[in-house]
DNA sequence: TATAAAACTTTCTAAGAGACAGTTTATATT
DNA sequence: AATATAAACTGTCTCTTAGAAAGTTTTATA
């Protein structure tokens, strides 16, 4: 059996590195060649596996958005109520694996991309509405269904602005700092009871052993 | 008496090309030559001007983030109350002349540039600072001081991330429904009583009718 | 082992960033 | 007004980059 084509596993490696290259070099500064470089191999493998720069640069967007969707998954395996789902949702946003200088940066940079691109913008609509789609599921649960739907949203650009002002300065970004910003704006805005407090911190806390250890560095490795 | 010197002129016609190209060609496509043409220089000039693309580019965010500024100073002038200059802030931020599709795509896609251009960081830097300490200063009005900081870097966060969401995807953004958005995570953050509802309503009001006036696109043209 | 497809390399071209030398235009001084 | 000086601008040259194309090697499969 073979386990995945050498052209799979280039596309893989090559977007890896060229992640790499936009950390170091910026978007402006990332070439093709940088980009080979980093990988071991000439530019013309870099274009032999990926049809121009844009192609490649929307393999980087989508790798560190898929990011977010494997972590939210292995957070969600072990999450057994609406609160703890929940706070798999924020705990995927926001754990060291994903919220990291590194991450937050090449995601800033990249951004650039998408208003010209528009399969970037599919991108990232889709995760748009997966975060909110998800929001939405758990927050019915506790909250009136007449403002599930303004909560989701503005919790989803509550999380893209935290992101972008992380990117932004290229420092180690505060991963307590995020979710206690994403905690205090979900109380209010929910209006949540001391007894529904209560559950979120408990939630929270469960959610945050679980994801030390689901999302610790050695076992999220991505293909 | 030399009203301005041909440089700052020919600086401000620069940048203004300059971001005519970002909207037009994105980030990437932006090339010295271009911003020439349209400018109807050579690129030569260009280089004359600025010392390089970087300088360039960082002239470009630097303007975008001013025209924030320009606006607001014009509403704060006819502000007369914490309410009012409250909403001054949400208005100068949110109304027609400054959130539209052009600069709020020219925004985003020159965010790619902030976390390998120290003088971009510190533009933003200071202009996140500054929006923070305007909102605490309204804030305090109706919130109790412990609570302010927290809130007003909530407010500040979450326009960033409602801006970015409009400039990720190449279409008109609404704002009204920015100003909806704005206005329900306040109410919310600072537990407004009825009372304090109807004087943001009247506040919102008065902002908005001047914000017509003050900020049409005939009055608003930036040197 | 023959054949095709996929992976990779090398070479070439057009376009871009930016340096530099030289020319023109504006400003200030006598 | 005449001259000196600085600023604005132009054209040319070099080095780097994206990407196309044509050719070579490797791998898979019948």
């Amino acid at each position: 059996m073979q386990a995945r084509s050498i052209s799979s596993i280039r596309r893989s490696e090559l977007s890896q590195a060229a992640f790499e290259a936009v950390i170091r070099y910026g978007l402006r500064g990332t070439t093709l060649e940088k980009v080979g470089e980093i990988a071991g191999v000439s530019k013309g493998v870099v274009l032999h596996h990926f049809k121009d720069k844009s192609a490649l640069l929307e393999a980087v967007f989508r790798r560190s958005n898929s990011l977010l969707n494997i972590s939210l998954l292995r957070l969600y395996r072990h999450a057994e109520s609406p609160y703890e789902r929940f706070w798999a949702i924020a705990y995927a946003n926001f754990s060291e694996t994903i919220y990291n200088r590194e991450v937050c940066q090449a995601w800033v940079s990249l951004l650039a991309e998408v208003p010209h691109n528009s399969m970037c913008q599919r991108v990232q609509a889709a995760n748009n509405a997966r975060i909110k789609s998800n929001l939405s599921h758990e927050l019915r649960h506790f909250l009136v269904e007449n403002r599930v739907s303004e909560v989701a949203n503005l919790l989803g650009t509550l999380i893209d602005g935290i992101w972008v002002r992380a990117g932004l300065f290229a420092i180690t970004p505060d991963c307590d700092k995020a979710l206690d910003e994403f905690e205090f704006t979900t109380l209010y805005l929910v209006e949540a009871s001391s007894e529904q407090q209560k559950y979120h911190k408990a939630a929270r806390e469960k959610i945050k052993t679980i994801a030390k250890i689901a999302l610790s560095p050695e076992l999220f490795q991505p293909k």
